[in-house]
DNA sequence: CTGTTAGCGCTTTCAA
DNA sequence: TTGAAAGCGCTAACAG
């Protein structure tokens, strides 16, 4: 059969090494060395820049499929997010795509908002082989996730989350956050300071829980009963919360939101009842994004190192992919988290 | 070379095609027939219940990358997005997910909330062929890329913005959307309705604004000098329009924002000047979110069908990708946009 | 009904 | 300093 067999109604790729390799009247394979900037090569000066002349002009772009098989590689990485729009995940995902770009991977997102599709992602990524590895940043899916899949894939990393010794993690320092959040309310006066928590299986939410119940027990104050309350970082849930927390018989002064979209909700419950903020009530909340500037009013919050947890999970993901040890969990501890004061925050109300 | 050289040091795949079919004692191509279904293979029941049978004790995955390369097509699509966090962007995602799923794609997303990353986004992955195609829904940076790379590249869709007539399009109806948003407004007795528009130069802010002139010519309400703000389509943006639009010498009544996010930063505004909502000033934004829900007060909106704009443009891109024809611009008109009352709306404000 | 064969575009060993 | 050749895992003619 003639080398001018071409299979039919086939669309070809684009240019390709062999084009460039004929024009510059060199093999491909040499093409190869010099456009890869292969360090083990030793090519004239001359065909160098013949090649890298031919290339441009012809404008080759090297095929990511072909190299990824020929490499057993894609260069590329996902990030599996719950839902691309929770307010949190700007910050992580900017930290990710940087620094992915420095080692050379491209970063691709996966909206896994629904259990089932989460696993499709799973699937569709890592098992059929569309990317390296994987990075989670999927709240409460993340379980299920692990369970049915990940178990013994050990190119992926979970992040805010630490499930088992199993694996690779990158958190946030919860607890000092959560500390800070309370702290506020406390150095303020506040001593009846509730605590909207996240569910109450999920690692996440007892780490930032025991940071309020430090801030308390540091300042030799008690828990009241029905103070803390475990609903999901979302807006429903922090609506719920607070809503159960005003219904209490002495209600709190104070509360201190585990998440922002919680607290966003509570402010919305405490509104509903005319109760107003901060004159009647408090609020610092965990975790800053650009909205908490346009609440009413305006929420004082602590913002954590999301982007640096986003960077540091693609760097552990990167030395994992290429064999290297290192530890397999990393709590974020810089830049420091940091209080942001706006105008949710006031002194408790004098009791008639 | 004998067929048992290995190179060294290259990690290998999972199970391969070959390693099912020398454990069904059959050849690779019909195993590869057997498991794509491949509706011209005629196979025996009972080769293909051994095939079957193998390959799912084995845990065969089709590898996406060698498949990738033999069909030259990657079935993965990707969705660009200006930032992931942008309050709208999560019903396209949902919407264009499930349809590719449908389809047999998997969706990527890749941010590009720099322009510089929407290059590197674009080459990495149409160019080096991580995708077959590609969806653009990103407001004010599409018209750079467009100049810059896309440029007689087809496989592409564009969301939400219609750029000349070369590149295909999906769009809502933003005409009649926000004809709606300012028709509650007029038909709530306000005569002194302002715009919060979107940047001056883009498209999409054109029709919105088309809209908004449409209802207040068919009331017989002329536009007042002023009342027509070009600002970005964010928090930043809505706050600084509304700032102007409180200055004028007599300030609208109420105002009809042309984005959620701009409507947020307006309500802001209002609030840093002692304005009450919907005492003092009513406001309706065009698109609905969850967040809509919790602010003070709860913002009346337009929902708009994003969900179908997702679907509809991963099917148009489906089409070309197939090679088919059909238009290539469409306004996604069902479901219809819907007003959500809520209650930043009220009558106007009795004048001294 | 099934096997053989020739690639897809690239990397990498080995030979010259 | 460069070329030849094998092969990554899969698909898709074509032959039998």
């Amino acid at each position: 059969m003639s080398k001018s067999t071409k299979r039919a109604g086939t669309p070809r790729f684009g240019v390709t090494l062999v084009d460039v390799a004929r024009d510059a009247g060199v093999d491909q394979s040499t093409v190869s060395r010099v456009l890869r900037s292969d360090p083990g090569a030793n090519v004239t000066d001359a065909t160098r820049a013949r090649i890298r002349e031919a290339a441009t002009r012809l404008g080759y772009v090297p095929n990511a499929t072909a190299r990824g098989l020929a490499m057993r590689r894609t260069s590329t990485i996902g990030l599996l997010v719950p839902n691309a729009v929770s307010l949190v995940f700007a910050d992580i995902i900017r930290g990710a795509t940087d620094a992915a770009l420095e080692l050379g991977y491209v970063l691709v997102l996966a909206d896994a908002s629904e259990l089932g599709r989460a696993s499709d992602a799973v699937r569709k990524l890592v098992l059929e082989g569309r990317v390296d590895g994987l990075l989670i940043a999927s709240g409460t899916i993340t379980d299920k996730i692990t369970n049915d899949l990940i178990e013994g894939f050990h190119n992926c990393v979970v992040l805010n989350r630490r499930i088992g010794s199993r694996l690779p993690s990158v958190i946030e320092d919860d607890e000092l956050g959560m500390f800070l959040c309370a702290q506020e309310l406390i150095d303020r006066g506040h001593s009846e300071v509730a605590c909207l928590a996240g569910p109450e299986d999920i690692d996440t939410s007892r780490r930032r829980l025991a940071g309020y119940r430090r801030a308390m027990r540091e300042a030799g104050l008690p828990v009241r009963r029905g103070s803390v309350v475990h609903e999901p970082f979302d807006e429903a849930g922090g609506y719920r919360g607070m809503t159960r927390i005003l219904q209490l018989r002495s209600p709190a002064t104070a509360v201190a939101s585990a998440s922002l979209a919680a607290a966003v909700g509570a402010m919305a419950a405490a509104r509903d009842r005319g109760i107003s903020i901060p004159d009647q009530l408090s609020v610092t909340a965990f975790h800053d994004a650009p909205i908490a500037n346009y609440l009413s009013p305006p929420l004082t919050t602590v913002a954590m190192p999301l982007t640096q947890v986003g960077r540091e999970a693609v760097l552990m993901l990167d030395r994992r992919l290429r064999g290297e040890g290192g530890a397999s969990h990393l709590t974020v501890r810089e830049p420091a988290p940091q209080i942001i004061r706006r105008r949710s925050v006031g002194p408790p109300p004098v009791t008639p």
